[in-house]
DNA sequence: TCAGAGCCTTGACTCAAATCAAGGTGCCTT
DNA sequence: AAGGCACCTTGATTTGAGTCAAGGCTCTGA
């Protein structure tokens, strides 16, 4: 809405870049989390062969925004990325956070238009993923087929999780299911799991979990006071990760 | 957690039922709902070939539940369902309420177990669509492979809806939008968009909007000394259209 | 026709998070 | 090195929805 700074020539046309490096999904460090699957290297390859890798987004440039044509998913390949969509009275609701080896638009398909924005936190780099090419590549390999349905079974599971959360859960236990999640995700990709910068705002991480900003930084205040985390800032660490699980309350 | 009267024989184990009427894709009148698709009639000859129509499911009956197996999404043909989960405290969050012409069961794909139960509101038929069938068939229609991703794709948008509802929205604003929500889909049916009865509780409205039943009852007492709405206990008639789209705040 | 159970409504009170307000911190730009 | 701005924190106060409590309605089944 309002920071529009190095907002210029950025969202839909990515162009390939030439100096790309000599990335593919065979050798690419990520391909345990985004394609968890038992494809034939051949298979991989043809894969490969539509993915289009382009220069990588500087911070708060947008990837696309809400009501774009749909033409692709996007996988992230480094940095983070927030999903957000602006409601009909101008506020902001963020829909997600989007880490490396994690997919993002498809939400775009079901009107041929992207339903939310996208928008890069810190600098970061997506693979493209041209949608009508992965469906014809699906129609002829089953287990990408497989894998994309459940890519998006995924994302409404997920999207259910957070309803539960926002209808049910305190802020503390708001807050500390979002400090396990990233946690998590994390050590999915062999990082820490009990430290790490968050590349979100407060406000965002408000605004995705439904809590204005000062209430979060209370919580963070008091979870720093119960010595569960350590905050500096941006930087976390978890000190207690079983006490950080007892305030999410999701079953320790 | 309590009611489990009509409970017994409920669930997976579906049985083709002998006496069925002779419904098939082709002539239900819910089809442009279900299956809105460019389909060559022997298309939808070969969708009607797997799909099982079964016994009508009586009130509060379980069509799925969480963790079991699964097999297939299902499509209704009369009635109502709710999609709930359980916390891992044991407390009830429904998901989503499900009318005539919509389908559920999409969560269970990345799991392959339902990551929620469907229970009926009210007696209700299903359709059940066997999802390797379903699977195989896409390969080979573009079109069906299309429309389900599609469909996939409008679960997540409207997940997305509810996520902002409950973290944006005030009770009076929740429960408007969820009357206008079942108003629109009501006249999808050609059924009236300004007088129904709703298929669920109180508790279950309060349940999925993220409010108590005190709140849900008081936000209907409100509206009807406001005439916008008249409640006759599950019997709603819409009095003032404008005045409740502008309640619920969603851009009049 | 009546009893009982579940469901719905209303009122009084409480409380968690929002709002309002002010001041601090860190970072970018020049 | 300093100014400015966005971001974050903390405190005081308000408020919308939750909780607790009680009573009414409605449908079912004997």
């Amino acid at each position: 809405m309002t920071i529009r700074l190095a907002d210029a020539g950025d969202g839909v046309e990515l162009k390939r870049c030439i100096h790309d490096y000599q990335v593919n999904c065979g050798n690419c460090r990520l391909n345990s989390i985004c394609l968890p699957l038992a494809l034939e290297s051949d298979d991989i390859q043809q894969l490969d062969d539509i993915i289009q890798r382009s220069k990588p987004l500087q911070k708060s440039q947008h990837l696309y925004r809400e009501g774009d044509d749909f033409q692709s998913v996007f996988a992230v390949r480094s940095g983070a990325l927030k999903a957000y969509k602006t409601t009909d009275d101008g506020r902001e609701q963020v829909t997600g956070f989007y880490f490396p080896g994690e997919i993002l638009g498809m939400d775009g398909i079901s009107n041929n238009a992207h339903a939310s924005s996208a928008k890069a936190l810190e600098t970061a780099a997506v693979c493209e993923i041209p949608f009508t090419s992965l469906e014809r590549l699906s129609a002829m390999m089953p287990n990408l087929q497989r894998h994309f349905f459940q890519l998006m079974s995924r994302e409404i599971t997920e999207d259910q999780q957070l309803i539960t959360l926002l209808s049910k859960n305190s802020a503390d236990e708001r807050v500390a299911s979002l400090m396990l999640s990233i946690s998590t995700r994390n050590s999915k990709r062999k990082l820490s799991a009990t430290q790490f910068r968050l590349p979100m705002s407060r406000v965002d991480i408000g605004n995705y979990l439904g809590l204005t900003v000062e209430t979060v930084s209370r919580v963070f205040s008091r979870m720093q006071k119960m010595e569960i985390l350590l905050v500096d800032n941006k930087e976390i660490q978890i000190l207690d990760v079983d006490g950080l699980k007892k305030m999410a309350n999701l079953g320790v």
